[in-house]
DNA sequence: TAAATGTATTGATGCATGTCTATACGCCCA
DNA sequence: TGGGCGTATAGACATGCATCAATACATTTA
């Protein structure tokens, strides 16, 4: 997976702030969670965990789905992997490509 | 080589800023650069140039290296490796321990 | 020592954004 | 159908910050 350049900017400012990166993490250990369940965690309001949650999914870090009245959110790794790739490729740093193991 | 957090949060804000990153990735490539040198990459002024390499020197990604009137800047990528990994470890994403590709 | 050059600081300005309250929207159920 | 609950939006506010011009500081050189 490839990023454009606009979705790798949108990502390192998604990740700018420390509030939706300790959110992004949450979601990252628990696998799935509504806002509600979310704001419980934090001491931030409702909208602001909503609107942070938007931002990230923006970003293309984590998924909606909505389920009837609720919003469930999980990260999507294949985006955030192809974030940290197109990073170290900028930078210069070490990668790895990982192919299939000959036999 | 382990960040703490605030230098994990810094590191998140200076790549936050596209400009700086552009600088950044230009230090990367060419490996060792002045301040005029690096002004003359961009179209920013030379105060604004100052301003980014002092935030990405205070936050541990480029080393500040003073030679008489010139001042050099280049990449830490320890620092940067080292940020990867624990952006990594926090997303639950994988990671891979590799020694640098000989050049 | 004076001029020139490289760099950093100061102060100002405009824009981005994180946060809140209030409120609207959407969905479920009694 | 109306109330309750989960979520999103609107608008306001304060703070952060990227940027610039002007200037100070530092070092080299004529």
């Amino acid at each position: 997976m490839r990023l454009a350049s606009e979705e790798f900017d949108r990502i390192s400012k998604a990740l700018a702030d420390p509030q939706r990166r300790a959110i992004l993490q949450k979601l990252a250990m628990t696998g799935k969670l509504n806002c509600s369940d979310v704001h419980a965690f934090f001491d931030v309001s409702q909208p602001t965990v909503s609107h942070h949650l938007k931002e990230l999914s923006t970003a293309g870090v984590v998924e909606r789905e909505k389920q009837g009245q609720y919003c469930y959110y999980h990260v999507k790794s294949e985006t955030l992997s192809a974030y940290v790739a197109e990073l170290q490729r900028r930078l210069g740093l070490a990668t790895v490509q990982v192919a299939p193991r000959a036999r």
